[in-house]
DNA sequence: ACAATAGTGTCTGTTAGACACTATGCC
DNA sequence: GGCATAGTGTCTAACAGACACTATTGT
């Protein structure tokens, strides 16, 4: 009798970002068999001589796959099986990355790489098509109750701008006067002293940016919104 | 130069049942090293060949362990690295189960099984400390705007029970008023003709059970409670 | 009749959304 | 001054909690 085959250690990431007011999910194209030629989520395989745990395998793959080194990177949660994957039983960790579109200008749009709106994904090879679903999932979910949406902005953004982000995300309006006192109580935000001027011949917006204690953590709300 | 030791894939499993008015844990005691002797979360290895997937290594892991078959049987989240087993670099897939005290009287009391309580836990092996607490942080998340303490009931139950499971998961307490409201607004009990009559010389509560269409799912609440 | 708990009607403070208004820039 | 957008004051409807009351059993 021979041994059995290893299990397949894996993770995927799931790099969202908001482009054109919709949301955009990062694919690579497949350059080895299963899949040749498809796209798909990034991702590969663990390397239990490099990376310390399964997050520092996310990170290097955003690192390899696309250039970029994410300030949010969550773990979703694992699919295994038989089934998902023809080489074997495998284990893949799926974790979730928010980065603002300026981010991936230049970089990311190698050959090979692409953005596409998550309303207009293709069939996925593996289980992608799922591990998307549960990231958009969590994405909106959690934009319900803390200020997720703001890892999709720049550095600084106005009210206005942020409102939108939210509405993108949830794919729904917000109450112009709820949302804004909602920021003012999570009391994450500080106004810049200049102002915004845009593109429009309108009134400009006040600028505003992360105060500094909340860079590394979410804030959450009681109540929503 | 020699293939690189594999990655060990498991699963463990945290059962939390409520033991008057507190949560428990199941822990087992570990009969192999390391940790030998020890008091653990029951887990194990994958087994590829027996497993269809990793919440089926939870469920054959709680089968032969604890003798029991959890009706709630949900992912928590994977915890991996070379840092959390000595044996080398691991991926651990910990689930979250929840049951109904009755369901552990006779079977899962055997020898090296034990129930404790969450504010009485001693130091564990590997990770699972912080494994625990991440499924309390959810369960008790979870219960804020679901139904997931029925889980913890029996079959049938009161309102009065049904609020002292929350109160005792949520670990403060509800007001009855709107607790009923939301019970009502959620649409997922209804009542079975006969009342309870417990041990009290009082009047008698209405005994309540899941509408068949819940069995299966939780049931959300927009705003909690 | 009384004790003790089950269950309900209603009042009130809080919260979220609607609306209307003011403010401020560019043309 | 007009226009378009930023930002605010205030009214109202919905909701959650507090309180007080009624209901129903066993002793």
């Amino acid at each position: 009798m021979s041994a059995p085959p290893p299990i397949l250690c894996t993770v995927d990431v799931v790099l969202l970002t908001l482009r054109a007011g919709t949301l955009h999910v990062l694919l690579v194209r497949r350059d080895k068999a299963p899949f040749a030629g498809a796209w798909a989520l990034p991702g590969g395989y663990i390397h239990a001589q490099e990376d310390s745990d399964a997050q520092a395998s996310a990170a290097r793959v955003l690192r390899d796959k696309a250039g970029l080194q994410s300030p949010y990177l969550e773990q979703l949660a694992t699919f295994s099986g038989i089934a998902r994957d023809p080489r074997g039983w495998s284990v893949a960790i799926a974790y979730c990355a928010l980065v603002p579109e300026h981010l991936l200008q230049a970089d990311a749009l190698a050959d090979g790489v692409a953005l596409v709106a998550v309303d207009a994904l293709p069939a996925l090879p593996f289980d992608h098509g799922q591990i998307v679903n549960v990231a958009l999932e969590r994405v909106r979910s959690k934009s319900q109750y803390s200020s997720l949406p703001v890892y999709l902005c720049s550095e600084q953004f106005t009210l206005p701008q942020l409102q939108a982000v939210y509405e993108s995300v949830l794919d729904e309006p917000l109450n112009k006067v709820s949302f804004r006192r909602k920021m003012d109580e999570l009391g994450m935000l500080e106004p810049v002293p200049g102002a915004l001027h845009s593109g429009g011949a309108h009134r400009p917006a006040q600028l505003y940016r992360l105060r500094p204690e909340f860079r590394r953590h979410l804030s959450l709300s009681a109540r929503g919104l």
